[in-house]
Order: structure tokens, then C-alpha cells, then sequence
DNA sequence: CGTGTCGCGTAC
DNA sequence: GACGTACGCGACACGG
């Protein structure tokens, strides 16, 4: 519909946003539901603002642009007609203070900003079109006001980007009833209440455009008012005919006004992607980081190769043994180490340089698979040409499997990333070469899409494919640079060297073993709990009288407190809580409720471990292989995923079946070794109190003798339920509970668990005075630390809000218990693995779970291991103790009897 | 139809 | 609000 449509892309296009009108309709698009980021700040202007802008370049693709702000000065409108504008309400404050954030953003698109003291956007905006016009470049107005009909002509359109819709000449006769030229004499007639412009009372849109449509112009009316049809129009038109014709002249556009920028100082771009993306993190815009371009390098700077044949990669070769150092990474078809292929090799033996060895497949260039890992097996297998990389674990593991031992892994970035700051919740390449190098890198998804219908890395175009590989292994490279000092200068070199780096060996290897699973007994188990759910379900529908879903808690929550009217608990964000606290006080009042506990406990073992686990057992072992990750937790734990397996349950009796399917090889069995109580006895040693650390001497019952103390009383005399509480207060104080959270933990009133909190200070001094050393630690440092110099920062500690000051203070005293006792086992784990290496032991660590290893070990080694197991976690090398540390160590043909 | 968030529950 | 660290399920809301 539009002439520049018409004009194809013949004509160069200048797009002048109305800068002030998009920063109010962007705001106030968002006021019902604001857009708020994590700190706080309302951001909806600057992200329809911005987001406007971006569908702009989009759709328009103008060789020129700029933004046209409002100033604040009066302009020569104000000062002819004193009310102009007057009733306009001031700009919200939270609106305002997003303007220079939106400056910003605007100026690293690439995009001028343009504002003239005196005069309006529209004037300036107006002034532009005619030197466009001069130009032969057409001028897309953007905006939704209808003063800038006047102004549209052959060369000049508007855009409405509320509507996205575009108005050129017809365009404005359709929508507005007259041609542009005729514009300001149906605003003059009209006037306009936003403005403040007077106008002619009685005198509305439709009239004015009737009349002149009729007449041609102002004067045109006011000289033919005999023919005006009605006595009081054609009054008010004679008595208010100076007042139109002002009226006019406010609503006319300025086209001389002084601006300084010509059209060709408004080329788009060229846009600064990084620091685009730098903002856009900031702000939180992912949904527009995803619109920018990648960032693009000058190429002349970068050097990425492609090896074709054995003679180059034999040259590679050299030159990676003389630089004694590389970065390496392996492009496959799969993230299952078992089936994935390898597509290509690429490595980096210096900053912007890489190379990238394609596998040959029919028609592309490359090296056979077998002979590229022939002529890279000896690199690679050499302890003295050190590997970096990002995330070598997985490289390791693909290179294993095809029978390649990578020796000589020095530096991963993801830990070294993890290790400088463990709280951050990414630690992929992409993050790491924003945060580090200031760099985009290409998203995997440019080449292989997302979604459902992915492609295959195999797939992908070979030179594509190149660019990319050889990005990741060069920016592994340039990290390492980076990161390297960093860890030097924060003490972690050591954590690195000798627990992180080698952990992830041991960690390969156990994910490679995996664990088996007799899925036979998790079937049976299934069948059962499944006819019991459905029997539950049936009870559940007859005694409230209605068929809901009763795995949602929105329904369930419904039937109980609407239908049946029980009585109400806590709230959460969305309604009213069903969770096992309510349901369990709810028991007593309704059966139903308990019925509803023993169906949530089914289908959750069900659904969770009985569905779930026998899906995850790899085609090729017939095994499970969880994966360790060893950048997630922030307190320098392990976590586990795909299945994870450390929360296998344990605490309820029919939970615990779970773990008869978790069993050895014929020929071996499972061994479980677990810490006992590591994190109080790593309290005691941390806080050095000698209370706790002379009952750990002694060997007590650590929660007895701490109800003991509390209750003054003899430990014979503690009664068991004495026992359990102070088994609570113990935990509790290890994690910063209250006073209120100890009081709803045990059912009991506040003050009373004040004073158990109080009394167990007294029993434990040192305790309280580590909770106020490492308070004091954050406040001076910033950080908080384990025995081995891990390190997590704590924010939030002198905050004025109380729930994220206690948050920071739960950190701050929990993370060096949990992130030592994590430590500890790491470097215990190390030992146990290259002892058993060592010694050529016939068994092999699976699993891990926080104080536990599990080992499969053969039958014949059982007592031997269990004497080296003991050793290795009661004295790992490194980490002493002041208390006794007690390992308990059982086996059995299942994980259930090895405990 | 895929993606993100929430409530909930499992582990240590 | 009120106990630290994880992972993952089903439901639900949202957006293309």
C-alpha cells in the first residue's frame, strides 16, 4: 500500500523516530504488568523502546536513522501561546530515569540521537524531511501522532508502530479525511486537547473536517460563514476566528528549524554488538539479545585455518608439540559420550588463532576419522603438551571411548570460571567470553537450529562448522590467558591444580562406568504402587463427591478448602499450600487428607525414580550414567542430572525399595562408605569449640550430648525425643535457622526455641563466635571461605532489607561447613581413585552423594578396599581435622544392603 | 507445540 | 520471611 514499498529498495530510506511519544507508549504499554528486573528497576520503556527500534531495522532496513528527543526548554510555541501544552501531567519519575539507559542502548545500535533547544521533535524531525527530500531519500516518520499527516508526501510516509501501519498521501486521506496539505487547517479548526490547542469550540473532528473539505482553508470558512450551517457553529467560528488561525500556526511544523546533523551524519550503524550485549545483559533482554547480529570481529585480526590433508595436520601437529600447549574441543553429533561421532577437531594454540580438522565425509574436506586420531593420539596422550579447554570432561570422555587417554588437562575455563565465582549461575563459553573477553560468540543454534527439528553437528556446512570450532577452542585459549592470573591472584591456583583438574578424570571415569539397574524390580515396584494410586485416586473422588486432578494442587487445594471447607493453612503466591505440612495437620480433621499424602508419596516415586530411572539406561551399556557436574553448586558441592542420583530416597521404608535396583555386576558387589555427621564434626574443627570437638573425642553421640548440655542433665537421662530435638537445633544452627523457624520445626513456641537457641550457645561458645567471624569475614572481604580456599561471595550482608540480610547471613555460615565437608571428599576422592589405579584394584567409585562414595568392587577385594576406602576419606591429604573422623563403610549385592 | 515458572518433594 | 545446597516432576501460562 505504501510508495516505499512500491519503490523497492531504489531509494534510500532515513527513518526519524519520535523519540518522546515511544517513550511514553512503551512505557505505559507495560504499566498494568511492568517489566522489573532482578534489581528492582522497572524497565518496560527501555525494552518497548528499544524492542520498537529493533523491529524497525527489521522491517525497514533504513541507510539512515535517528531517535528525536524533546527538550525540556520551552519552545517558540510556548512562548506565542502561554498555555501550550499547559495541562500536560509531568513524566513519571520511574519513566524519566529510564531516558539515559535508552540513550545509551540507542547509541550502540549505531543510531544518532538528535534534540534542538527551543523546538520541538516535530520540528526537527519536519526540518529533516525536507533536507531528505533534497537528497532523493525518503523519510519514514515514526510515530503515532497525527500532526505529522501534514508533512507526508511522495517522499515522506509515516509509520505507527503501536499499529504497524504505514500512511502515505492516500493513506492520510483514509485515516484522517483530508490530504496532507490540508492537515493544519483541520487541526487549527479542531485544536487539540492534549496540547492544550485551543481550537474553535463546538468544532470537533468530524466538522472540522467537513468544513474544510467543503472550503478548502481556514480563512476559506471564515469567509463563506454564511454557508455554515447552525447558528451557534457559525457564532463560535466568528467570535474565535484569531484563536483558529493561532491554533493553526502552533500545530504547524516548524521546517527550518536549526539542526545542526545533515542526513548523511545519520548513517544506521555501524551497531556496537558487544557492548549491545553487554547492556542487554544488564537490563536482562535476552529476547533481544537473541536479535542482535554476532558480534563481528574484524576478521583481519583472527586467523581460523581449515586442516585438508594428512600433510597440513601433520604439520599441526609439530607446531601444537612445540607450543608445548593447545586448546582443544570436539565437535560430535551427541552429548551422550557413548553414541556421539566425532565431526571435527578444532584447537588453539594462541589467542585469535585457531584451526579446525574436519572429519572427511563424501564431497567436504577432512581427514578419515581413524588416521586424525591416529596422528593426534600422541599429542594428546602427552602428560607434557598441556590441554586446555572448556568443559574437558566431556572431551575426555568422547576421546576415551575411542581409546584415546587425554593426558596433560591443566586448565578447564568452566572451573576456573566456577572457582573465581562459584554463586554465577552460567559458567558456558558464550558467558565466560562476554564477561572475560568482551566477545560474542556464535550460539551452537546458528548452526543447528532449536527446537524439535535440530540438525545434527554432522550436517552442518563444513566451513560453518570450521568457523565455529575454531571460535571455541581459540576463546578456551584466549580464557585461559585471561583466567589463569586471576586464579593466581585469588590464592585457587592450588584448589585448580590439585582438586578441581584432577577431580574431573575421576569424574569422567565414573560417569563412564555408570551404575546398573535392575530394571526388573523397578517395574514390579511400579505395577504395585500403580494399582494402589489408582485405588487412593478412587477413595480420593468418592469422599469429596468430584473427578478433579489430583496431581494439581490448584484443584486439590479447591476441593479441600472450598468444597469440603477445611480449615485453611499457609498461603503461597498462588493460593493456599497443600504440601505435607497442611495435609499432615488436615489429617486429623479429614481422611482425605491422609490420603492424599500417601497418593502424593507414590506417584512421586512413581513418576519421579520407578518411570524415570528404567528410560535413562544407555542402549549400549545397559547401564545408567548420571552426569557429575562440577560447576553448579555455589558451596563447591557435586550435583548430579540425567538421571540424578543423588537423591535417591531413603528416608521413608518404601522409598528406600528404590535402591534394591541398584546393583552390581555379577561377580561383584556395591560398597557404600559414608561420612559420619562430616559437617558438625567440620563445625566443630572450623569454630574450634571444645565442647563439640571433646564429645566428637570421646566419641559420643554427638546430638545426645548436645541435648545434655542444653537440658543439664546426664546423657543417660536424655530422652529419646530430647535426643531428636537436639539433633534439629544441631542442623539448624548449621544452616542460620531462627528462633522462628526452629519454633514451627518443632512445633513449639517462639520463645521456647529462643531459648533452646540461647542455651545451645552457652554449650557451644565457639559456635556463636564462628557465626560472628565469618559475618564480620563477608563485611571486610566480601567473600566467604572453605578449608581449602574455595571461595563464595556473599552479597547482601549490609543490607537494609532484613530477609536478604538473613539470607546473607545463612551463606555466610553455612557455605564454609558444606564447601569444606564437599572439599574434603574431592580430594578424598582423588586419592581413592589413584590408589586404585595405582594398585590396579578390580573395582571402580559410581557414585557420589555429597558424604557417600559407592564403589563396585569385586568379590574377592572386598575388605582390602574397604581398609584403603577407610584411609583415603579419613585423612584426605590436605585436609586435617581436629576431630576424629568416622567413615562408615558397608556393602552388599545392592546399594539397599550396602547401607 | 515448545519454553519458562511454580509448587512440591526427594537427597545431603 | 523465617533452613543451607541441589534436580526434576506435573501443571499451567505464555508465545509463535
Amino acid at each position: 500500500m505504501t510508495s516505499v514499498e512500491a519503490a523497492g529498495r531504489d531509494v534510500p530510506v532515513l527513518c526519524l523516530i519520535d523519540g518522546s511519544a515511544l517513550v511514553y507508549r512503551s512505557h505505559y504499554a507495560f504499566i498494568r504488568n511492568p517489566l522489573v528486573n532482578s534489581k528492582g528497576e522497572n524497565v518496560s520503556a527501555v525494552f518497548g523502546f528499544i524492542a520498537s527500534v529493533m523491529d524497525l531495522l527489521d522491517r525497514f532496513e533504513p541507510e539512515y536513522i535517528a531517535v528525536v528527543f524533546d527538550t525540556p526548554e520551552p519552545t517558540f510555541r510556548h512562548k506565542m501561546f502561554e498555555d501550550y501544552k499547559a495541562t500536560r501531567e509531568a513524566a513519571p519519575e520511574e519513566m524519566i530515569s529510564q531516558l539515559p539507559m535508552i540513550r545509551e542502548t540507542v547509541g550502540a545500535l549505531g543510531i544518532s540521537v538528535l534534540e534542538s533547544p527551543g523546538y520541538e521533535a516535530d520540528d526537527v524531525i519536519g526540518t529533516l524531511t525536507v533536507r531528505a527530500r533534497s537528497l532523493g531519500v525518503h523519510t519514514i516518520i515514526v510515530s503515532g501522532d497525527k500532526d505529522f499527516y501534514q508533512l507526508v508526501c511522495d517522499d515522506v510516509s509515516i509509520y505507527d508502530p503501536s499499529k504497524k501501519v504505514q500512511y502515505d498521501a492516500d493513506g492520510v486521506v483514509e485515516k484522517f479525511g483530508v490530504p496532507p496539505r490540508q492537515v493544519t487547517e483541520v487541526l487549527g479548526l479542531m485544536g487539540d486537547s492534549s496540547d492544550n490547542v485551543p481550537g474553535v469550540p463546538g468544532i470537533g473532528k468530524k466538522t472540522a473536517v467537513d468544513l474544510i473539505r467543503s472550503f478548502g482553508t481556514i480563512e476559506d470558512v471564515l469567509k463563506n460563514l454564511d454557508s455554515v450551517s447552525g447558528a451557534k457553529r457559525r457564532e463560535n467560528l466568528d467570535v474565535y476566528r484569531d484563536q483558529a488561525i493561532e491554533s493553526r500556526v502552533l500545530v504547524t511544523i516548524e521546517l527550518n528549524a536549526p539542526v545542526d546533523m545533515g542526513v548523511e551524519d545519520l548513517s544506521n550503524g555501524p551497531m556496537d554488538v558487544a557492548r549491545a550485549t553487554e547492556l542487554f545483559r544488564e537490563l536482562e533482554f535476552p529476547s533481544l539479545q537473541k536479535r542482535l547480529p554476532v558480534a563481528k570481529t574484524d576478521s583481519g585480526e583472527f586467523e581460523y585455518r581449515m586442516v585438508k590433508s594428512i600433510q597440513e595436520l601433520d604439520q599441526l601437529v609439530l607446531e601444537l608439540a612445540q607450543a608445548g600447549a593447545f586448546a582443544v574441543d570436539l565437535e560430535t553429533t551427541s552429548l551422550d559420550p557413548f553414541s556421539a561421532d566425532i565431526v571435527g577437531v578444532s584447537v588453539s594454540c594462541a589467542a585469535q588463532k585457531g584451526t579446525y580438522i574436519p572429519v572427511k565425509k563424501k564431497g567436504s574436506p577432512g581427514v578419515q576419522r581413524k588416521s586424525l586420531l591416529k596422528r593426534l593420539r600422541p599429542l594428546l596422550e602427552d602428560d607434557g603438551v598441556r590441554k586446555y579447554g572448556q568443559n574437558l570432561k566431556y572431551d575426555y570422555e568422547i576421546l576415551r571411548v575411542h581409546g584415546i587417554e587425554m593426558r596433560g588437562m591443566e586448565f578447564d575455563t568452566m572451573l576456573a570460571s566456577y572457582l573465581l565465582d562459584p554463586g554465577r549461575r552460567r559458567h558456558n563459553l558464550a558467558a565466560l567470553a562476554l564477561e572475560y573477553l568482551g566477545r560474542s560468540v556464535t550460539p551452537i543454534e546458528d548452526l543447528i537450529g532449536k527446537g524439535t527439528n535440530q540438525l545434527s553437528f554432522a550436517d552442518v556446512d563444513v566451513d560453518k562448522a570450521g568457523d565455529y570450532a575454531c571460535e571455541d577452542a581459540e576463546v578456551a585459549y584466549a580464557l585461559t590467558e585471561e583466567l589463569r592470573p586471576e586464579l593466581s591472584h585469588a590464592g585457587l591456583t592450588p584448589l585448580m591444580a590439585d582438586v578441581e583438574m584432577p577431580l574431573l578424570r575421576v569424574l569422567a571415569h565414573m560417569e563412564l562406568k555408570g551404575v546398573a539397574l535392575d530394571t526388573g524390580i523397578l517395574c514390579r515396584l511400579g505395577d504395585r504402587f500403580g494399582k494402589t494410586i489408582g485405588e487412593l485416586r478412587a477413595d480420593v473422588h468418592e469422599l469429596s463427591g468430584i473427578e478433579f486432578n489430583l496431581d494439581s494442587p490448584k484443584q486439590v487445594s479447591e476441593v479441600l478448602f472450598e468444597r469440603l471447607g477445611l480449615p485453611r493453612g499457609r498461603k503461597t503466591k498462588t493460593g493456599y499450600s497443600t504440601d505435607n505440612r497442611v495435609l499432615g495437620d488436615l489429617s486429623h480433621e479429614h481422611e482425605i487428607a491422609r490420603l492424599i499424602l500417601s497418593y502424593r508419596q507414590l506417584t512421586k516415586l512413581k513418576s519421579g525414580y520407578l518411570d524415570a530411572l528404567p528410560r535413562l539406561v544407555n542402549r549400549r551399556t545397559g547401564r545408567v550414567h548420571t552426569s557429575f557436574n562440577q560447576a553448579v553448586a555455589a558451596t563447591g558441592r557435586l550435583s548430579s542430572s540425567n538421571p540424578n542420583l543423588q537423591n535417591i530416597p531413603t528416608r521413608t521404608v518404601l522409598g528406600r525399595e528404590i535402591r534394591k535396583a541398584f546393583v552390581a555386576d555379577d561377580g561383584s558387589i556395591l560398597m557404600s562408605a559414608d561420612y559420619s555427621q562430616i559437617e558438625l564434626r567440620i563445625m566443630a574443627h572450623i569454630s574450634g569449640d571444645e565442647n563439640m570437638k571433646m564429645a566428637f573425642d570421646e566419641g559420643k553421640d554427638l546430638h545426645r550430648a548436645t541435648a545434655a548440655l542444653i537440658l543439664e542433665k546426664n546423657e543417660e537421662d536424655v530422652e529419646p525425643s530430647e535426643r531428636d530435638w537436639a539433633k534439629t537445633v544441631n542442623f539448624g544452627i548449621m544452616y542460620g535457622m531462627s528462633s522462628f523457624g526452629l519454633a514451627r520445626q518443632l512445633g513449639i513456641s517462639n520463645d521456647a526455641a529462643e531459648v533452646f537457641i540461647d542455651r545451645y550457645f552457652e554449650s557451644y561458645p565457639a559456635v556463636l563466635a564462628y557465626t560472628e567471624r565469618v559475618k564480620r569475614e563477608v563485611l571486610e572481604t566480601g567473600y566467604v571461605s572453605t578449608l581449602l580456599g574455595r571461595r563464595r561471595k556473599v552479597s547482601g550482608l549490609d543490607s537494609e532489607n532484613g530477609r536478604i540480610r538473613g539470607m546473607a547471613e545463612r551463606v555466610a555460615v553455612n557455605t564454609p561447613i558444606q564447601g569444606s565437608a564437599a572439599d574434603m571428599i574431592k580430594v578424598a576422592m582423588i586419592g581413592l581413585a589413584q590408589r586404585i589405579e595405582r594398585e590396579n584394584f578390580p573395582c571402580s567409585l559410581i557414585l557420589q552423594v555429597h558424604d557417600e562414595l559407592i564403589l563396585e568392587v569385586e568379590n574377592g577385594a572386598v575388605d582390602q578396599l574397604a581398609s584403603i576406602v577407610r584411609e583415603e576419606m579419613a585423612r584426605p591429604k590436605g585436609v586435617e581435622l581436629s576431630v576424629p573422623v568416622v567413615v562408615d563403610i558397608g556393602h552388599g549385592n545392592s546399594w539397599f544392603e550396602a547401607h
